[in-house]
DNA sequence: CCGGGGCCGTATCGTATGTTACGTATTTTT
DNA sequence: AAAAATACGTAACATACGATACGGCCCCGG
């Protein structure tokens, strides 16, 4: 077999590599390949290593010395700034084989959910979302509650009146009274779909509360009090439901609403990029 | 004026440089950079001048010494390579505009972040996982630890002594006493890394846990203490930081651990299925 | 619990590499 | 056309860098 890159051989060989050098392993390929292009006790200390490891490291790879090692790297650079063309395949590594179906599944899964979502309905769970008269809750069933606290987490930055309900249901039943008209409720329901979810999204439906759902592509019974309907692929070679897709869809609305009041010119967002 | 990278300062200083110098610019662009990557003698030989020359040619670009010179070709190029999120268009069905350059650059992330994981690392991790006499213990940062969350909420299912340490710093601090060698420390941190975690992991770390770590491409310092090092990549055009690769590789395991214990004949799984 | 092997870090060594001084060549100026 | 100034290369120098020898540590097998 001909090897090509540095970075085949690393894939080649990292398996059979004491600890130490596969930590200069990874870093190598983390931020590939320019930490390959320092000194010795540069890469050594960003990989947390000692130097000797690093070039034990180059030797194992199977390079006489550490300047053979950084030609090759050089080498390859080159190769590669020249033609931008040589970048589009990628046929470095295959991927993890154990991997791989689950990995496609999930990745088709991401593709069909945004293919039904419509830009109309993505502006206006934005338009919602930005509305900061409207106090925003999150709530979740027990798979997806992260997902829930993973966007309330961003939410709280980029916007006031933001409130995650955790905890037992008595506790958040409660907050049921502060809910009005004005203020919009996310929920994330999956198969199986919880009671208690259903109950207190009836309930906030009733007093006139408008509902983003966040589910599957079977649709929770939520939907039927639901003013926007975010259906995530969810199938997945595996026991469990894939709730990456649902994910994405999270992190997509949040890039798009801070977007949005960015463009509005809020001065909040503006404040939070100077504090980053 | 701010200059940015090399290239600028060249042009803009070429037309006040002697023959020599002007060679060696030339040079540097003609294969940029990869030239100046390597010693002062290969940089002049290929220019056809003398070393002194390229030292006086990088002086007058304004840098002290040649390190300093080519530390900042490397950031350069460090910045560069890190976007590769330009290429593979493949806008396959209408996707919504708005939301399109996000979606693509997440998927490329996630793509790109199995390609670095060997199928060895990934066998290894769940062989640890699986290990049930090993307590499991999950933290993450503070976007990160719906992350840490959703995973506790899995493996709490399909395994025993699984613990997600929430809440303030001085709570989970307090549970170092009862982690030893037998245990595992699942951690989960990205930029901007946490102190109180790096603190949290180096103190595991002595008492002999064995560390998994979740961070992006930049690895987090926490690295240094850990077994086994998943960096996914977090890029997006986005103000934030995208956790979805991570999200993936972490519903990857699950599902790799459930086949695992599936395949051991654990009495668990099958009555967790039956419950299903 | 004890012995052995492999892994990793500390300390030392030799050298390749960047740096500088100086003299020669070349161009410019009057 | 002569002198001065600038540019450039040669060669000596110093240091930072890669390489290596050595010893302690940890993990595994007996």
């Amino acid at each position: 077999m001909v090897v090509s890159s540095v970075a085949e051989l690393i894939t080649e060989k990292i398996d059979s590599m004491p600890a130490g050098e596969r930590r200069a392993a990874q870093t190598l390929i983390a931020s590939y390949p320019v930490v390959g292009l320092k000194t010795v006790a540069e890469f050594s200390q960003q990989a947390g290593v000692s130097s000797p490891t690093i070039l034990r490291f180059v030797a194992r790879l199977g390079f006489q010395n550490y300047a053979e090692f950084q030609s090759a790297l050089q080498d390859e650079l080159a190769a590669q700034l020249q033609s931008p063309a040589s970048r589009t395949t990628a046929p470095l590594s295959p991927l993890p084989a154990s991997s791989a179906p689950m990995l496609e599944a999930v990745l088709e899964n991401i593709r069909e959910t945004f293919r039904h979502i419509s830009e109309r309905q993505m502006t206006d769970v934005v338009a919602q979302l930005a509305n900061q008269r409207s106090h925003i809750y999150l709530i979740g069933g027990r798979f997806t509650d992260p997902l829930a606290r993973y966007m309330a987490a961003h939410l709280n930055l980029i916007r006031p009146n933001v409130t995650h309900l955790v905890g037992q249901e008595s506790l958040w039943r409660d907050r049921l009274i502060d809910m009005n008209k004005r203020d919009t409720l996310l929920i994330f329901d999956i198969r199986r779909y919880q009671d208690s979810l259903i109950r207190f999204a009836e309930k906030a439906h009733q007093r006139g509360t408008t509902i983003v759902l966040f589910t599957d592509q079977w649709l929770s019974p939520i939907a039927r009090f639901a003013r926007h309907v975010i259906a995530g692929r969810t199938a997945v070679p595996s026991a469990w439901d894939s709730s990456s897709s649902l994910f994405v869809t999270v992190e997509t609305l949040i890039g798009a609403l801070t977007r949005k009041l960015e463009a509005e010119g809020a001065r909040r967002i503006r404040e939070i990029e100077d504090l980053r």
